[in-house]
This record gives structure tokens, C-alpha cells and sequence, in this order.
RNA sequence: GGGGAAUUAGCUCAGUUGGGAGAGCGCCGGCUUUGCAAGCCGGAGGUCACCGGUUCGAACCCGGUAUUCUCCA
């Protein structure tokens, strides 16, 4: 059976039953800091359930994408050895918000497995809640399995807390569920050698399995944990989609289905090697299941990184790639199999073919990067290795191997493999000892970032800014705190921005009471505004009025340059390709980042056609308007929504021309200006890489461009004064100069060396000799200790029997001394220029030292240099004797 | 959020108590050689990531910043 026909059926189905379909949500959540990845269906439907939030509908059917690889539902080290284990996998779920409930959702679902799939009526089972001292036996959903369904007493078993009620979290909303289990058949059970084995429900010998768990959240569990009744009571209803498929097609893993058939088979395919349902096709099952969760969290806007969700990704592909190693796939491979996911999901998730190129690339960058991380590894093992041999120990140290991987990222398990291979073991209690250490420390530091502050959950703040923005707002108090000097106030309406959509905080002040305050800091909670002011002796209480002012200039410049983001993505698309695509954005007030897919440096000349570009949309004056609509219907008409964002059910559009033929259309929350014309001028300043397959463009407008281009231009003519050449051509003029100036530096190297030579003469011809050498010493007018080298250099190689000390001060009141010795005296091994010229600094007030052979040092006093010219003979002397 | 590292020529990197900025590869030129990833000689190429401090003197020591790698959360 075709998966994607399933997946059909059961949207269909429900959709006759009037529910909406609602596309999944992105894998990366926003707004939601708790949470790296979409690990539920239910994520997007939080606020729901929170009573934060509301939607059109009551009722909903989805599909939603989802990755469990971190946190509480921690999956990854199963991932390959289990047959049902995913990092990635598809949750699908019917919804009530208030509307039908354990009837309507309990018989929905017994009728699409038995009349829509077919499934054998014998073999399905339910599970209810069996009640505790809090909360009763859940009759009503027994009442409907056995009246109802009409499913047998001996299909119905009741269980406790653990399996069949659920809560949110510690605190916030939950309630009893019945789960629907499928009987795979004996042949199924993984334990049927264990004497005494009984197969049974929420067993653990694979038999039974869940393929469908229906929530009914009727409670709102407070701080103390007692439960209340919720005035609406909702269905939350979550059915594996990967075991449903396996169920429908009969097969004993999810790795058997044709949803991962196709990816196993090219892995045998790339690899060369043999699949096998057992422990040899371990590595083809972690490839296969690897590359969808890198796919997915790739189309959806996710990049590998050092931390967080990219971070995770990282640590999946080298999982993958560390794998793919077992099974000879050393090359960058996974890259390869981005297509073949395609052909299975492409059609029910189009955001995968729309960004395959940028899947495909970044994949292959990121193990083309691992392979550097484990040769630099390797490097480093070797010496290890070597140590080892000339102490002559067999064990690797546990703080090697913890140094291994915890700073050069080399996995454990290679340390280990390869320690095997030359005989050698790995002291791994003490590695463990380490890692439970750095836990401990991450967790004891990361105590005090936890604190959460709830304030203003529960309220609604409507946001009048996009029109009312020019005068000031006469809004109400609806809720006051005061933490320390500062105080924390919600109004009923606002014209702050709060920054969201890569648009920054606005500024300005609360008139309260004839006092202007200014705001110091602006949060949304849930879908409350709070406002931060410096609180002095305020009396405000809920109910009062204020009047809200925004400061008009900043909030006319960031109007500017988001307008004009909105240019600069239409240009990219029209004139790099539709492929750029919106990766991250900054609308500040002085300065505009736009991130966005693409693989190459723009050249100058993309980048001089894209400010053109702009600038003509600008000079046409085209007037911005915007407009709320369903957000179906803005898809619909074409508009281009952002992968990996999120939208609501009504969503803004922001439209630059005129209806007819407009110019650029983007779903946005953002405040724009009214016409383009007005952003004046807009001027790229920076293109540079953001990350793999990422570029960064940096750009102002208006009067910051203005600015920008009149600096310029005073400093192009400073220039030109300068180097004389008004009038001219600046850059031949300054290649000339430069030209010269080199000629110039190298007739004056040449010229010191003939100075150094015939200086070095000199002082050799006027040197005193002391036990069959020549020692030399003298004092030089101010200059540089890099020519008293030279002129020791010249010394040392015209006669290798010569010692000499050099000294002249400086420009700044200091002195430099420079010592030279033969390289004969150094082989006779009685002289060495910095023990000579550390004496002799010594005399000078000073200190110095360096090699054997040359060795300079240096003194405050330089009025005492002859000094030390005059007894530098003795100190070779009395070096000498020693 | 917390630890551990790295940043030196176009690339890969060395530089050991603080005392002359280097190697290999690549590039340019010359010679040699009837071909191949050949040989020899010469040359260009550096704000030692950035900012501050200590010192007579810092690629090196100390503090800070940025970027990258890496582990933990």
C-alpha cells in the first residue's frame, strides 16, 4: 500500500467529518524556547490547550513532522537496533477544541481502521483509565467500547497513570486516554523462548502494539496537584503514522515498509553490502532513518551549528556518517540519498523538492567537515601513540580519550576500535568519571538561566501600531508588577513593536500621571505586551489610563529598511534565482541584515545589478499597503510563505504596488513605510558568508545611505588631496606610488647592507684581539635594532671568529644593544651572545638575552651605553676564563 | 547557558623557558628535459585574528573581543 495514499485516507476521512486539514508545522518551533524540535502533534496546538490561544476552527486533522532526539524523549541511541525507534517520524492526529469528545472520537477511530483500512476487528484492543484517589474510572469511554464499538469485555483492559492519562507538564492541562492496540500475531513476540511468557497489552515482547492513542483533556492540574474541571474539554489524538503503515502492509519493521524500503535500498546500492534484518543491517537502518530527520530539519530552515537545534543536526549526520564508515561509505555519501528520500516524501512534503539543492549541498559540506574533524583527530590519536610506546603502557589514558572527544570531537568508540587494532586498551572508568563531571558542571551552571518569569500570561494586548503610530495612544492598565527599581506593566492596546520577524523592540515612553516614562524594555508573553519602565514612586493600578508614545523617527527608519528587506528579497529572487530564499533578517533602525540561501559569493557585478534594482522599485514610488486574510487563501493567490515559519490562521500580507500588477507580496507582521519613494536611497554595504550555504547581506537606507555615500566621498577626496591627484585617476596614481615606493624599500635594503658590510669591515679592522679572537664593540647614533642586526649579521659572516656588541638608543628614550658570536666560538662552546649581552645590558641598567649566536637586549637608561661598550672586552675576557 | 581548544604566507601547518617569522605544497621567472603529479636555481607573497596590559623587547605571558571547532545542558 502506497504510503502517501494512507496518509490521504486518513486527512480525507476526516475532513468528511468536518475537520480542517492544517499543514504540519516546522520542525523548528518558534516562539516556543522550551522546545528544539516539534516532537508532538500537538505542539502547534499548545496555546489551544494553554486557553492562550484560539483558532477558526474546532475541529482539525494533520500530519505533522516530527523529531525526537534530545530532551526527555531521547531516542537516538535505540535508533537502528530497535525496529521502531525513529529520530524522525510522522504524527497524525485529529483534533477537537471544545467540540465532539470521547464518542465521536473513539468511534471515528475503531470505524477508519476497520472499514476504511480493513483491519481484523479480532485482533484490536482498547485501553482505558482505571482511576485513582484523584480522578475516577473512565466510564464514559468504557461505556462507548463496549455499547457502541460493541468491542468484547476481553478487548478492553484498564490500566493506570503511566499508560493511560497524560499530562502536559507538571502543571497546565491533562486527563485520561484510551489507546487502540493491534495484535500482530505470535509470531510477533520476541520472548517466546522465555518460560513462562505471556503475551500482553503495553508488554514489552512486540506483540501488541499502540497504533493510536486518543487524549481527553478535561482538567487543568494546578501547583499543588489537585485537578479542575476545564470549561472546554478538548481530543488530542496522535496515531505513529511509520507503525500504522507497518501494521497496514504486514511486515515485521518499520525498515520493511515502502516508506524506508526505498532509502535501505540505496544505501545497498551506494555501499555495496548485503541488508539484513539483523545485527549486519544496523548501519543501513541508522542511514536510512538519519537522512530523513536531516533532510527535514534542513528544508525547514535548520543549520548545522555549535549549538541548539544545528547542533543536534550535526550530531545525527556524524552518527549517520560514523555508521555509513561500517559499512565502507567513507566519501562523502548521505549526501547521495537526499533524491531517494524525495521520491517517497516529495509529494506530501514539497518543501523537501523545493530545497534539494540546498539539502544536498549542505549535507555534503557537513561530512566533507567531519572528515576533517576525525583526520585532525587521527593526527592527534598517533601522538598519543606514541607517547604511549616510549613510556611503555599498553593503556590509554582516560584523560586522553576524554580530550579526544571532548575538545577535537573524536568519538569514544573509534578511540576504542582503533586502541583494539594496535593491542593497546582505554581506561574508560576514567573517561566516564570525566564525562559525569563536565554534566554535573553544565547542569550546576545552568540553574540560574532557568528562572522564568510568567507576568503577563493570560492577557491580550492589541497591537494599534501599524496605523496609529504618529500620536500618542490612550491605552489601559491591565495588570502591574513591580520588580525592584523597575516596574512591569500590560495595556490593553499598544503602538510598541515587540521585536518579532527579525524587526527590533521599538522605544519610547509612558505618559502617566504628567510624568513621560521611558521604556526600557519591551516582552510578549503568550499574547500579553509587557512594558518595562524605571519605576519611581508610580501609583498605577489596573484600570488606569496611560498614553503610549513610540519614538517616531527610529520607528520611521525601521519602516524604511523593512520595506526595503522586502526589495532586496524580490530582487534577489528576480535576479539571483528563485532558490534565495529568506534565512534569517535583522530590521534595525540604522542598518538592515538579510539573510538567505544561495552557495556562491555574489560577484560585484550581482551586486551592483541588485542595488539597481532596488533603487528603481524605490524610484517608482510603488504605495505599500497590507492586508489580513485567511492564511489558505494567501497561498492560494500565490503568495510566498517562508519555510520553516510558522503562521497563524489569518495572516498579514504585506504588498508593494499596485493590486493589478503588483511588485513584491510577502507574508509579514512587520511595520512598513506608505510608499517606497520615501525610503530614498538603499546601498548594500557588506555580502558575506552567514554559514554553509548561507550568504549575508548587510544594507542601508535613506538618510543612514545618504550619510554613507557622502563619507565616502569626503574620504575619496582626502585621498586624492593626499596623494595629489584631483582631477585624475586615483587608483593609477596610487598603483604608481606604490609601484615606487617598493622600488624605493628595496634600493634602501641594498644600500643598508652595503652599510652593514663596510660598518662590519670597520669595526673588524679596529678590534681588539684577546686569546685568538676579535672582539668589537661600539656605540651608534640613534637607530633601529633591526640595522644594528644587520651590521651583526655582516660581522658574523666575514669572520667566524668574532664576537661584537652593538649598541645606539632609540627614538623614544630607551637604548638597544645587539651581540654577536662566530659561529667557530660557538662550536668551541665558550661564548654565547646572550649570556654576553645580558652581562652587558647589565652595566647599561638592563637585561637581555637571546640564541647563541645573536642575542639583543635593551635599557631605560641608554645614557649609560658606553658603559657597557666600554666593558664588553672584559665581560668576553672573564666568559672566556670560566 | 557552562567547559575545552584553535586563529601565523593562497592552502596545510611548525615555531619548547619572551630575544632574527619559517617549512611543505601552490604561484611567478630562469635553466635543464621531446610527453606524464620530473629535476635544479631564483623570486613574489605576512597588521603572527582584533583590542588592551606586563616587559628594555611579545607570534609566545596576562585580560578582553570576534570567528571557527568541539563536548555538556
Amino acid at each position: 500500500m502506497n504510503p502517501n495514499h494512507i496518509r490521504t485516507q486518513f486527512l480525507e476521512f476526516f475532513k468528511e467529518r468536518k475537520h480542517t486539514i492544517v499543514p504540519s508545522a516546522p520542525v523548528m518551533p518558534h516562539g516556543d524556547p522550551t522546545l528544539l524540535f516539534t516532537n508532538a502533534g500537538m505542539n502547534q496546538f499548545k496555546d489551544v490547550f494553554l486557553e492562550q490561544g484560539s483558532r477558526l476552527y474546532t475541529r482539525a486533522v494533520n500530519s505533522q513532522k516530527c523529531i525526537r532526539v534530545s530532551g526527555k524523549h531521547n531516542d537516538l541511541d535505540e535508533v537502528g537496533y530497535s525496529p521502531s525507534h525513529h529520530t524522525f517520524f510522522e504524527m497524525l492526529g485529529n483534533w477537537s477544541f471544545g467540540d465532539y469528545y470521547k464518542r465521536e472520537a473513539i468511534q471515528w477511530a475503531w470505524q477508519l481502521l476497520t472499514e476504511v483500512w480493513g483491519f481484523d476487528r479480532s485482533r484490536l484492543y482498547a485501553t482505558i483509565f482505571k482511576g485513582d484517589d484523584q480522578v475516577d474510572f473512565d466510564e464514559e469511554a468504557y461505556k462507548v467500547w463496549r455499547e457502541v464499538v460493541g468491542l468484547p469485555d476481553s478487548h478492553i483492559s484498564a490500566h493506570g497513570k503511566k499508560d493511560n492519562f497524560w499530562e502536559m507538564g507538571e502543571v497546565g492541562p491533562c486527563g485520561p486516554c484510551s489507546e487502540l492496540h493491534y495484535d500482530f500475531g505470535a509470531s510477533f513476540c520476541a520472548k517466546s523462548i522465555e518460560p513462562g511468557h505471556i503475551c500482553s497489552i503495553n508488554g514489552v515482547c512486540g506483540r501488541f502494539i499502540e497504533l493510536w492513542n486518543l487524549v481527553f483533556i478535561q482538567y487543568r492540574c494546578d501547583e499543588s496537584g489537585a485537578l479542575h474541571p476545564l470549561p472546554r474539554k478538548h481530543v488530542d489524538t496522535g496515531a505513529g503514522f511509520e507503525r500504522l503503515v507497518k501494521a497496514l502492509e504486514g511486515v515485521r519493521s518499520n525498515y520493511d515498509t515502502s516508506l524506508f524500503k526505498p532509502l535501505i535500498e540505496a544505501v545497498v546500492d551506494i555501499s555495496k553490502m548485503h541488508y539484513s534484518p539483523g545485527k549486519e543491517g544496523i548501519a543501513h537502518r541508522v542511514v536510512a532513518d538519519h537522512i530523513r530527520m536531516l533532510a527535514f530539519a534542513l528544508a525547514d530552515g535548520v543549520l548545522p551549528s555549535n549549538e541548539g537545534r544545528g547542533y543536534v543536526l550535526r550530531r545525527v549526520l556524524r552518527r549517520a556518517a560514523r555508521y555509513g564508515r561500517e559499512i565502507g561509505l567513507e566519501a562523502p555519501f548521505l549526501s547521495k540519498l537526499v533524491e531517494p528520500l524525495i521520491s517517497v516524501m516529495g509529494e506530501a512534503y514539497v518543501e523537501l523538492k523545493a530545497r534539494r539543492d540546498h539539502i544536498a549541498g549542505v549535507i555534503k559540506a557537513e561530512e566533507e567537515s567531519f572528515g576533517r574533524t576525525l583526520s585532525r583527530g587521527l593526527e592527534i590519536f598517533g601522538g598519543i601513540v606514541n607517547n604511549l610506546t616510549q613510556e611503555k603502557s599498553t593503556v590509554i589514558k582516560g584523560d586522553d580519550a576524554f580530550k579526544l572527544y571532548d575538545t577535537y570531537g573524536f568519538p569514544l568508540d573509534l578511540t576504542e576500535l582503533m586502541a583494539r587494532e594496535r593491542g593497546l586498551t582505554v581506561d574508560t572508568a576514567r573517561f566516564d568519571k570525566l564525562m559525569t563531571e563536565q554534566k554535573q558542571r553544565a547542569r550546576g551552571e545552568s540553574r540560574f538561566a532557568a528562572e522564568s518569569d510568567e507576568f503577563g500570561f493570560g492577557y491580550q494586548t492589541e497591537f494599534v501600531g501599524y496605523n496609529d503610530w504618529l500620536k500618542p495612544v490612550t491605552a489601559k492598565v491591565l495588570a502591574v508588577q513591580t520588580c525592584g527599581n523597575k516596574m512591569e506593566i500590560v495595556l490593553d492596546r499598544t503602538p510598541f513593536y515587540v521585536e518579532a520577524g527579525g524587526q527590533v523592540d521599538d522605544r519610547g515612553w509612558l505618559e502617566i500621571d504628567n510624568q513621560s516614562l521611558q521604556v526600557t524594555a519591551l516582552f510578549r508573553r503568550g499574547g500579553a505586551v509587557v512594558h518595562q519602565i524605571e519605576a519611581n514612586e508610580i501609583n498605577l493600578q489596573p484600570g488606569m489610563e496611560v498614553a503610549a508614545n513610540i519614538d517616531q523617527d527610529r520607528r520611521r527608519q525601521i519602516q524604511y529598511n523593512h520595506t526595503a528587506t522586502h526589495l532586496l528579497h524580490k530582487a534577489l529572487r528576480k535576479l539571483i534565482g528563485p532558490h534565495c530564499s529568506q534565512a534569517g533578517s535583522l530590521v534595525a533602525p540604522d542598518r538592515l541584515r538579510f539573510d538567505f540561501t544561495h552557495f556562491e559569493k555574489l560577484t560585484d557585478e550581482q551586486i551592483k545589478n541588485i542595488e539597481q534594482e532596488v533603487n528603481a522599485a524605490i524610484r517608482a514610488d510603488y504605495p505599500v499597503k497590507w492586508d489580513e486574510m485567511p492564511y489558505k487563501h494567501s497561498i492560494d493567490i500565490g503568495i510566498v510563505a517562508l519555510f520553516g515559519e510558522k503562521y497563524g490562521e489569518i495572516v498579514r500580507v504585506v504588498q508593494v504596488g499596485a493590486d493589478d500588477n503588483s511588485y513584491s507580496r510577502e507574508l509579514c507582521g512587520g511595520c512598513h513605510t506608505s510608499s517606497t519613494g520615501r525610503i530614498g536611497l538603499f546601498l548594500i554595504v557588506s555580502e558575506e558568508a552567514a554559514s554553509m550555504g548561507v550568504r549575508r547581506i548587510e544594507a542601508v537606507t535613506g538618510e543612514t545611505a545618504l550619510g554613507w555615500t557622502q563619507k565616502e566621498h569626503y574620504r575619496l577626496e582626502q585621498i586624492q588631496d593626499l596623494i595629489g591627484s584631483r582631477g585624475s585617476d586615483v587608483v593609477d596614481k596610487l598603483t604608481k606610488t606604490l609601484t615606487e615606493k617598493k622600488a624605493l624599500e628595496k634600493e634602501v635594503e641594498k644600500l643598508l647592507g652595503l652599510w652593514a658590510m663596510q660598518t662590519a669591515g670597520e669595526l673588524l679592522a679596529s678590534a681588539v684581539v684577546v686569546n685568538n679572537l676579535k672582539v668589537a664593540a661600539r656605540l651608534f647614533p640613534a637607530m633601529d635594532i633591526e640595522r644594528l642586526k644587520m651590521v651583526g649579521d655582516a660581522i658574523r659572516s666575514k669572520d667566524s671568529r668574532a664576537v661584537a656588541l652593538l649598541a645606539a638608543p632609540n627614538e623614544a628614550s630607551a637604548g638597544q644593544l645587539c651581540c654577536v658570536v662566530g659561529n667557530a666560538l660557538i662550536a668551541e662552546g665558550k661564548l654565547k651572545a646572550g649570556d654576553l649581552v645580558g652581562k652587558a645590558a647589565k652595566l647599561a641598567g638592563g637585561g637581555g638575552g637571546g640564541r647563541p649566536h645573536i642575542a639583543t637586549a635593551g635599557t631605560k637608561t641608554p645614557e649609560l651605553l658606553p658603559e657597557a661598550v666600554k666593558g664588553f672586552a672584559e665581560i668576553v675576557k672573564s666568559c672566556l676564563k670560566a
